[in-house]
DNA sequence: TATGAATGAGTATTCATTCAT
DNA sequence: AATGAATGAATACTCATTCAT
C-alpha cells in the first residue's frame, strides 16, 4: 500500500543502472559504439528503451558514465602494483599490463575506439592526456631508480609500446604473440 | 555523336574512379567512416551518387578500394629507404615514420579506425598482420645486421612503437612530444 | 497508525488536486499544451506521476478540469462589475478586459491554444459557444438601454474585439498599444 | 540513357514539393502542427519521408515555407481591392475579408496557431507585425479621407475586430454569424 | 493515499542504395 | 557514362500511462 522506501529505489535503480552499463560495455566492446543502437543495449540488458533514458541522459552519457567507470576501476589497480625495488615493480607493471590485455581486452578497446570521435567525446581526450602523464611519471620514476641515462624518454618508449601492443592485438588477434613480447620486455628491463 | 573509344571510356572510368576514391579519402580521414555520408563524397567529387554505385558495389567496396590503394602505395616508399649501411637504413626508416606521422597522419587514421570495425572489414585484418609481418621482418633483419642479441623481439618493439606512438598523438594531438620521441629514438638505435 | 477519517481524506484529496491543477495552469500557460508534460507537472506540483493519475484519468481530463474551473472563476468576476448606469458598467467591463489582459493573459492565452486541438478538446466548443453567448447579451443589453440603433451588432463587435485584442497582443507582445486602445474603446462607448 | 534534362528535373522537383506542401498545409490546418507528423504529411503527399526531408530541411522548415507561400499569396490579393472612392474600397476590403474567412479559414488557421509557437518559430511575429502594420495603414488611409475623427484608432479596432471574428468562428464554427456581421459592418462604416 | 520504476508506441531525422531516364 | 529523385529501414530519443509496492 504504501511506496517502496528510498532504499528499495535506491537498490532497484542501482541494479538497473548496472544492468545497462554492463550490457551496453559488451555490445560496445564487441562490434564498435555506431554498430550499437541504443535498442540494442537496452535488449541486451532486457529493458525498455524508456528505461535506458531514465537513467542516462544520451547514448554518449551512457558511454560517459562507462568510460568514467572504467577508468576508475582501472586506478584502483595500480596500488597493488607497489614494491620497495623497482625493478620487481616494473615487472608487476609489465604483468599486469599482459593480464589486462588477455583478459580486459574489451576495455582498452572501448577506450581507444573513442579517441577517433574525439569531436563528439572530447572529455576522452583529457582523461587519456591525465592518464598518460601519470604513467609516464610512475615509470619516468622507477626508470630513475634504476640509473636509466634517459629515464623519461624511455619512460615515453614503454607508455607508447603498451599502446602499440594493445592496437596490434586488436587488429592481428590471436595471431600476435603476447607471450613473446611479455617475456622479452621483462628480461630486458627488468634482469 | 560517334561512340567513344574503349580507350577513351577506360580513361574516363580511370579518372573518375580516381576523383572519387582521393575525395573519399579526405572526407574520411577528417571526419572518420560513419560521419562521411555517400552524398558527401559524390559531392566532393563532383560526381553524382550514382555515378559512384557505377564504380563501387557499395560504401563499404569504396573504403576496401581505398585501404589497398593506400597500402600499396606505402609499399612504393620502402624502397627508397634503403641504404647499405643498416644503421644508415634505420634512421630512414625512423625519419620517414616520424614524418609521417606529422604530415599523413590521415592515412594511418583511416586504418586504424577500420580496425575498430572489423566484423565489417574483415580484409583489413589479413592485410594489416601480412603488412605487420613484412615490416617487423624488415627490421628483424637491419637488426640482426647490427648484432642485437634478439632481433625479432626487438623488431616486435620498434613495430609496437611505432602504432602506440601513432595512436597518442591521435589522443593527445599537439601534446604529444613528436620531435623529442624523434631524436631519442635515433640516437638510441642508430648512432 | 488509525486509519484517516473520510473527512481527513477528502481534504487531502481537495489539496493535492489543486496543487496539481495550479502547477499545470502555470506551466501549459508558459510552455503551450504539447510542450508540458506529465512529468513536468507532476514535479512542479511536487507530487508523483502515479498520484496525478489517482485524480485525473488522463492529460486531457486534466486540462478539461483547469478549464473547466477557469471558466466559473471568471463567471465570479461579472458580478463586481455591476452598475445600474449601463454606461458605468460598460466601462467597468473594458477596465476589467485590459487589467485581465495585461495581469492574466496565461487564462486566455491557454483557452484559446485549445481551440486549435479542437479534436481532442471537443468540450470547448461547446462551452466557449455558451460563454460567447453570454457576454454578448450582456453587452446587447448594456447597448439597447444606450439606445444603440443595433445593439446586437454593436455587442457582437465588442466580443470579437476582446478575442481580436487578446490574438494581437498575444502575436506583436509589447508592440501592441493596449493604453491606446481603452483609452479610444472607453471614450468611443462610454462617453 | 543520358540523364534526365535539368528542366525535367526542375518540373518533377516543383511538383514533389508541391504534393508535400498541400498535403502538409491540409493536415496540419485540420489537425494543427503538433498533432500532424511527418509521417502522416508524407503518406498524404504519396511520397516517402525520406523525399519529403530532400526538399525541407525538417518539419518546421517545411512550415515556415507554408506560411511564407501563404503570406505572398495573400498580398497578390491587395491590389484587387483598390478603388478611388474610399467607401467603396473598404468595402471591398470587409468582403475580401468575409470571402477568405468562408472560403480559406485554413490558411488563416494555420497561421494563428504557430502564434502559439512562437518560441519555435519567432519569424512569424516579425511577418505578423509587420503585416498588422501594413493592414492597420490602409485601413488609416481610408477612414481619413473618410474624416473619421481618429482614423488610426479605429482603423486598428478594424483590425482586431478581423482577428476577432477569425477566433470566434474558429471556436463555434457553423454557430458564428459570418453574415449578420458582414452586412451590419458594411453598413456601419460604408454608407 | 502515494510512489517512481518501467513500458512501448510514437517522433523527427538520416542515409546507403536503386532506378528511370 | 551519368544523373539525382525516390525509397525505406534504421536511429536516437520522448512521453503518457501502468502497476507493484
Amino acid at each position: 500500500m504504501s511506496p517502496k522506501t528510498s532504499i528499495q529505489n535506491e537498490q532497484i535503480r542501482a541494479e538497473s543502472k548496472l544492468k545497462i552499463m554492463e550490457a551496453a560495455f559488451k555490445l560496445i566492446a564487441k562490434n564498435g559504439y555506431d554498430s550499437t543502437s541504443v535498442a540494442m543495449i537496452a535488449k541486451e540488458a532486457g529493458v525498455s528503451k524508456g528505461l535506458l533514458y531514465n537513467y542516462f541522459a544520451s547514448k554518449e552519457a551512457l558511454v560517459e558514465a562507462l568510460v568514467m567507470s572504467a577508468m576508475s576501476e582501472a586506478d584502483s589497480v595500480i596500488g597493488k602494483l607497489m614494491d620497495a625495488n623497482p625493478k620487481v615493480m616494473l615487472k608487476n607493471v609489465f604483468q599486469w599490463f599482459f593480464i589486462e590485455m588477455r583478459e580486459h581486452h574489451d576495455h582498452w578497446r572501448i577506450i581507444t575506439e573513442l579517441t577517433f570521435k574525439i569531436d563528439k567525446f572530447d572529455f576522452v581526450h583529457n582523461i587519456v592526456t591525465q592518464k598518460l602523464n601519470e604513467y609516464v611519471g610512475l615509470l619516468q620514476g622507477l626508470l630513475t631508480q634504476m640509473d636509466y641515462p634517459n629515464p623519461l624518454g624511455e619512460a615515453r618508449i614503454i607508455a607508447a609500446l603498451f599502446d602499440g601492443m594493445g592496437i596490434q592485438s586488436l587488429m592481428v588477434r590471436e595471431d600476435y604473440p603476447l607471450n613473446e613480447m611479455e617475456e622479452y620486455l621483462i628480461k630486458k628491463y627488468c634482469e
